[in-house]
DNA sequence: CCGGAAGCGGAGTTCCGGTTTCCCTTGTTT
DNA sequence: AAACAAGGGAAACCGGAACTCCGCTTCCGG
């Protein structure tokens, strides 16, 4: 009896090394060309048929789906191990950095996300459910810590991030983006009555 | 002897009429769909063939291009106007407020903003020559007054409006891209030294 | 009011990329 | 090792959307 962790039944062995292969050939070209990536391309680099693709992921945008949700999947991550920082100013920024550092170089995801809430992405609300839950935590504590505004929530957080991802994607390469997480940054973590 | 204006020469009446018809339409379609538009609904909407819509703009890229052209005269001219406030931290949060607004509604234009470094738009380099330069003089107004970090750039400035521009995106409908433009503009506005 | 150039229309063409089909190959099982 | 299913491949298929072509219509100067 298997457990079927997921949905992966039992899998022969071959077809679940194609499996592997095909995602990662398709994160490769989705994180290259956008969602404009080709399927024929994807099973090229894969090194198998379309035909095989199509046996694992009944359509592109499963495929695409599939991605996405590893994406938010390694941002859960990400928060999990940076709410062990310390200090709570600190906590807050690493998150952020370090989502943005994962998803640079990734055109795929960035649009994905700059237009998640467009299309509904099957199973992804699980993983944001989580994400949601650590971010919140994080916040709160600078919060209370006086390390950020008090009114910041994580609907702010996500529409900040979202900006950081839109200067990744408009001057792809330049690291711009840093300086604009920066200028972010510094104006949530000053408190309300100083500016003006 | 003709002066040939920009390049529309002699046009014969009822040519005009329709070109003015089909960059309405083609305004409000992009508006609507962005660069999904087709063709044939611009055209159905002018009320004129598709050939005729070929006749004016050689492929849809060129009307796309346009429309991207007017809208950043449109910004140049925003940001004149706003020149003439007094204050002048005012002035700034004017330009970036109205040009904002001017492109809420407008998913055609937000992703080309997003985007429009990828592509080359072909004769928008001098409208956004102009932009720069007032908005540059803006911008050192208020830095000379004390009321922006005094690194806040031009660039700085075309950043921050990208991300207002990817909430906006993101979140269609929702004023969402208010808030985000406050905390923005809230981080811009204070001297670097008080944060942290 | 005539001639012909400029403009129009829209059916048809072309291209492109996702998806399906169907037959062959390979792994697994007994 | 035979049989059977699961997996693989690639040649069509198919629809959609940008663009072309060419006969017809409209404007406008003489």
């Amino acid at each position: 009896m298997k457990t079927m962790s997921t949905e992966q039944r039992t899998l022969r062995a071959d077809a679940r090394r194609n499996r592997e292969r095909i995602i990662s050939s398709g994160r490769e070209l989705f994180a290259r060309d956008g969602p404009e990536a080709q399927m024929d391309e994807i099973a090229a680099r894969a090194g198998v048929g379309i035909g095989t693709v199509y046996r694992h992921f009944p359509t592109k945008e499963a495929l695409l789906t599939a991605m996405v949700r590893d994406r938010f999947q390694e941002f859960a991550e990400i928060a999990t191990l940076a709410e062990e920082t310390a200090d709570a100013r600190e906590a807050l920024e690493t998150v952020m950095l370090r989502s943005a550092e994962a998803v640079e170089g990734d055109v795929g995801f960035q649009l994905a996300m700059m237009g998640s809430n467009q299309l509904e992405w099957d199973g992804i609300e699980e993983q944001k459910a989580v994400l949601a839950k650590v971010v919140t935590r994080i916040i709160r504590r600078a919060v209370d810590a006086g390390a950020v505004r008090d009114d910041f929530t994580f609907e702010d957080f996500g529409m900040v991030m979202c900006g950081t991802t839109s200067t990744m994607y408009y001057k792809p390469g330049s690291g711009d983006w840093r300086r604009h997480l920066e200028l972010t940054l510094h104006g949530v973590s000053v408190p309300l009555s100083v500016a003006r």
